[in-house]
Parts: C-alpha cells; structure tokens; sequence
DNA sequence: CGCCAGATTGATACACATCAATTCTCGTGG
DNA sequence: CCACGAGAATTGATGTGTATCAATCTGGCG
C-alpha cells in the first residue's frame, strides 16, 4: 500500500501506527497472504493488465515499481498511482479492472486468485481485516492525491512528490526517481516541460541537485516541505 | 460507496451491479452492518469530524449528503468525495482522519465504533466483506476522480459531474444539486465563476437547462457523454 | 422593504500548455 | 574508438484556459 501520498499529512496520520506487517494475532510472524500468492515477473514498460480487463488476479509488488493509469481516447494519460514493495494492486469488487497495471520498472510480483482469496477469507478473518488494511491505506493516498491535482500549483507538486519518494525509500536525502519525466508529469497531471522546468528552478535555487535526471538530492528539505504546505 | 464518480467509465464497470444494498449472500436481507450502528444526525454544514481527530468511529449514510474536504493553510480547498445513501466514511487504519467530514444537507448516519467493527468482523467474514466492497469501490471512485482533476477541462468536469450525478439519483433528464457552486468547484478543482460560466455555456446551447441553480435539465445527454469521453 | 449570501457575468492577468529547438545519454554498428 | 541515430531531458518563445478581480443580479428572510 501507499500509492504515493502527498503532503506531509499521510505521514502524520500514522506517526508510529506503522503498518500491522503482521497479522493482529498470528502466531508466528507470518502474513496471511504469503501462502496464496504465485511468483511472476513482468520486464520494464509491460502491461500487467489493461484497463477493462476481466479481474481475476490481484497482485502484491514485490520488488520494482508499477503504475497503474488510464488514457483517454485523445492520448491524454493519468496515473493514478506508483506502486512499490508490499503494495496490492488489482482488487476491485466489479468484474473489471478500472485502470491498467503497467510495470515501470523489471518488477517481480505475487499473483493471487481473487477467488481463492476470497474463500480463503471466509475462514480468515485475519486475511480480510489484512487487506482491508491495504485498500485502506491506498485510498488516504488517493484523496491526498486529489488535493494535489486538484489544488496544488507545480511547485508544489513537485515538492511533495520529492517529499514522498524520500519517506517511503528513506535513504537519507536521496531519492531514485524510477520513472522518467513523462510518468511523473502524468502523475502530478503536468506536462513534461512543466516537470523539467519547475526542477530546473529548484536546483537553481539550491533547493535540489541532480546531476542524472534519475538522482536528486534534497538539499534543503524544509524549503520543500514549506512548498508541500500540507494542511 | 461511491463518492461521485466521474466519467462513464465507472458505469460501465458496474453496469447493472448498482451498490449490493443487502448482503451478499445473507441468509436474510440483512446486511452485515445493521445491527452494529446507531443512529446519529447532522444539520446542513455541520462538521461530523475534523481532519486529524482520532479516528474512533466510522459512518453509513442514510439520507443527505456529506462531503470529504480538506483545506490548506492558505484557503484553498478540496472536496474528495461526495458521498450518499449507503456509503461509508471515516474508515481508516491510521489513527486519524485524513479529511474532515461534513454534512452537505441535513443527514441522518449510522455511527459505528471501529473497535465494535473490528471485533464483529472477526467472528463474520460476511462483514469484514462488506466493508471491504465499500471500500473498493470508494478506491475506483477516487481514481477516477484523479483523471478529472488531472486531465480534464472545465467542460469534460462539469460534464462528467453531471453524468455521474443522473445515474446515483436514478430519475430521467432531470438532476437535484445537493451542494451549492462552491461545493462543486472544489470538487472538480476549478473556481466557482468557471463553474457559472461552463454551466451557463452548456445552457446557450442547450445541452442543459436549469431555472433555479439547484435544479438541472439534462437536454441532450449525448453531447453530455460525448464531453465525458470518459477512455 | 432592505439586506445578504449565492450565482452570474464581465475585464484582465497569469500559470501552465503548446510548439519548437537544442542538448544529453546511451546503445549500435562501422 | 568514434560516428551515428533515437529517445529522453532541457530550454526557449508564444498561446490559451482558467483564475482573479470586480460588478451586477437574484431570491430568501428578518
């Protein structure tokens, strides 16, 4: 779960709530959905599945990223979210999948059978409440992300996008963007030289550095959180 | 469940499916939840909770219109959700609200203590199910919603809104506005003159009609749909 | 009647999109 | 090893959709 929040707000929601990795009361430390899933992989820029496919799987990132997005007739696209490790993707309760799963970078990925999930649940409940869990957590990013499409200046965007990447990989002030400019500009509902430019402005203003597009430093990380404003 | 979704796409995915009011599969019609609620009521504009309060209770509406907002330091503000008879709120595994929660009209709930909820769950999958259905559906809602804000213009939104609104209040060509302008343009993400001026645009050319501002005729729900474009 | 909040309409400004070159990176083949 | 080409990123010049600022209009209510 997660889905790229924005805004300082998701993490200050759950200050140290963290997660429930673990089952509320398994035994060992074991998730519930560890036994159901199958292995697969998919290489960079794949489709996983489309959008308006029948939903028969739903799958759990296990290492890589995966977008999930929508295109109009006209070309325009919006993603709705990145997806890393531990994140669910695909669970929907109508017969068809509302957005397309693309890999954006070689993922490797859990496979579940929605039915066997379901069946699995009726005995579990530890199971439910599990990816209860997950759905909820992606749904407080998407209204996070509502916020920011629907209110947020680029910079701003930008910032709390940066902010994003450096708390769910925390590695110090670095962030690996994954993805190339397009895909972020299609997340922030920007367009690439809107993104090229507004980072541009930022490392000018020492606020980031990146020598590779790929690579950025958060140089003064309270400059951007005041940018992401947050509520 | 819900939340205003946009586009026809959403429609589409349920095409006759329409919210499972009762159960699954219930012996009965009972759906899981109604023995846990009890009844509570909001006049118009009153807040049910507040962003960042502790996230004790969740919600059912009964009848009226609630509304999921957040609003920034400086003003701005945005609507996640619009949400109606059936749908659930304030479901969330960190502790606290993302969004403050409001009562569009006078609204009558069913509050439900989380613990109470949880607990209830563990002994009837049937339930955890339920919430689980509402949630993902609220999921798809909010994804949706995410390609309106980030990729439409004031017309396709509006377009949309409207769309979307004909189909929840299944009642021919004709659509009741809960919510007042501001409400609406904080929901699609614009100001509340290009809300009047793309409503009053559409009537010029008879595409709709309204006498009072609350109370639209939808013409030529064609070019309505073609405006949606939805993918 | 007169007030006031909400809605509409008008004139102007601006943030971002669009169109158009460069520049950079890297894989490929001579 | 270097020339070449292609896709991605950046930068520049210009256009435009929507925001902003500013009246005016409308309907409900004390």
């Amino acid at each position: 779960m997660y889905a790229m929040t924005n805004s300082a707000s998701t993490a200050m929601r759950a200050p140290m709530a963290m997660r429930l990795q673990t089952a509320p009361a398994a035994p060992a430390n074991v998730d519930p959905l560890d036994r159901l899933g199958a292995a697969a992989k998919f290489e960079k820029n794949r489709t996983i599945y489309f959008e308006g496919d029948e939903a028969e799987h739903c799958y759990r990132v296990k290492s890589g990223t995966v977008r999930l997005c929508k295109v109009t007739e006209d070309g325009r696209r919006q993603i709705a979210a990145f997806l890393t490790e531990g994140d669910l993707f695909g669970w929907t309760d109508h017969g068809f999948y509302g957005f397309s799963a693309e890999a954006v970078t070689d993922v490797t990925l859990e496979k579940f059978s929605r039915a066997r999930v379901e069946e699995a649940a009726k005995a579990s409940p530890a199971l439910g409440r599990r990816v209860l869990t997950l759905l909820s957590t992606q749904l407080a990013s998407a209204h996070d992300h509502l916020l920011l499409l629907g209110r947020m200046t680029a910079a701003e965007r930008i910032a709390s996008f940066l902010l994003d990447l450096v708390r769910r990989q925390h590695k110090g002030g670095s962030v690996a963007l994954a993805m190339c400019r397009k895909d972020v500009a299609d997340y922030l509902g920007l367009t690439v030289e809107t993104v090229s430019r507004t980072m541009s402005a930022l490392k000018r203003k020492g606020i980031i550095s990146f020598a590779e597009p790929e690579n950025v430093q958060l140089k003064q990380s309270g400059a951007l959180e005041r940018l992401a404003m947050a509520a």
